[in-house]
DNA sequence: ACATTTCCGTTGTTTTTACAACGAAGAGAA
DNA sequence: TTCTCTTCGTTGTAAAAACAACGGAAATGT
């Protein structure tokens, strides 16, 4: 619990308990039994198959949501950074198991509640819960609509319409025409579902042309 | 509301309202000012940039969720029938406008919940209302799952491994390996992001080789 | 029944991508 | 520093997809 108290005022200010009082907040974290949990870098968090009964909350680090298709190749659905979310729809759904793995990217610290233990005891009881519920309901709401962004980004035809397609959304979610990515090449050629030396020779083209400007993982838009 | 009557039982049935008896229905029903409206086939229910205050929950008919991409080219999203609810993301989301277009497929009949009214009106007072936000969290925990299954589906990198992925979660969700679909040939190619010709070659192809076998948008897995 | 339109499969050509291989730059460790 | 390992860009080649065009079948309307 010491170390909880650490990040008190970080998950205090996260969008799951958004709207509650100290006194709630503390009830509803003791009626979870939080913890928070350190995870390696590489590290699975959860793997395809898993009963998920727990609300995972990114306190600080970086992991990918990905899927292994049948024959070795990897598909990142999404980076996930602090303050999100892990698999909430896994919890939400009864009896369905992860159909991703959650891996981390780097050193990752996770705050973890088990949903299960206090939805069954305080039912209809507690005002807590009902915050509660109304604040996954709109962390979903948002989640479900970056995966449509996302199937918007990988269903453009050719690498260069799904790079310019990427970039535009994200400097739209930056406010600027200036941003930095979170991911590296293989990883950006893993989300888009392109091959990387071919999305690498892409970019030097775009980049030739004075449609873009990067180095490394800083991008401008021209 | 004579025409509403008309689908009380259905409506009662739909997920939406999972749990709750007849008078917290009618009750809601009518602190939702709810009606059913008919939209002709190809009629456009949602568009971009349209803010969403409304529950829409299909009672009869199809509607594609569909996107423009910024060059007349066509992405399906996903295709919705009966019982299922449209754009619930964007009614989480506040002030978040539609960034997808709803067109019905063919003749189609929706109930539409204004939520705003009750849910300003309401506010904690009603106890239908935590049902509800209880059920549409689970609903939109479902559709979660299913873009995500979108994605794996679009993210296969050949036609015939998109085919063949697209095949089997159809066959998994019917619980058998004869099933029919409800895209004809041009909308799965949307679906799917491929060319509808290069599709139908593959698909030819399959079957050729004694993977598949289909006869219209009946189709077998061997 | 006939005309018209829509849907689907087939083929050949062009464009785009994946794949493999390599070298350079940079990070990190010994 | 020097060596190693990772990341990234570049190139050539083989594979796959998009595209356009066409014909036949089925559906629709008159």
């Amino acid at each position: 619990m010491e170390r909880l108290e650490k990040y008190y005022n970080q998950i205090k200010n996260s969008p799951v308990f958004y709207g509650m009082n100290d006194e709630e907040l503390k009830g509803l974290l003791e009626c979870f039994n939080a913890r928070v949990r350190k995870y390696e870098k590489e590290e699975m968090i959860i793997r395809q198959g898993d009963m998920i009964s727990n609300i995972y909350l990114i306190l600080d680090g970086a992991v990918n949501i990905e899927k292994d298709s049948y024959w070795g190749r990897r598909i990142i659905i999404s980076r996930l950074g602090k303050n999100d979310n892990l698999a909430l729809s896994f919890v939400g759904s009864k009896d369905i198991e992860s159909s991703v793995d959650a891996i981390t990217v780097e050193d990752t610290l996770v705050l973890i509640l088990g949903y299960e233990k206090c939805t069954s005891m305080c039912q209809n009881a507690c005002s807590r819960h009902k915050v509660l519920i109304n604040n996954l309901f709109q962390i979903l709401s948002k989640e479900n609509i970056e995966l449509i962004q996302k199937i918007e980004n990988v269903s453009q035809k050719t690498i260069r319409d799904k790079l310019m397609t990427y970039l535009s959304n994200e400097a739209q979610k930056n406010h600027s025409n200036k941003f930095s990515i979170s991911f590296n090449r293989q990883d950006l050629a893993d989300y888009l579902n392109v091959d990387r030396s071919a999305m690498s020779f892409e970019l030097s083209k775009l980049q030739k042309e004075g449609l873009i400007a990067y180095n490394k993982n800083q991008f401008q838009l021209l």
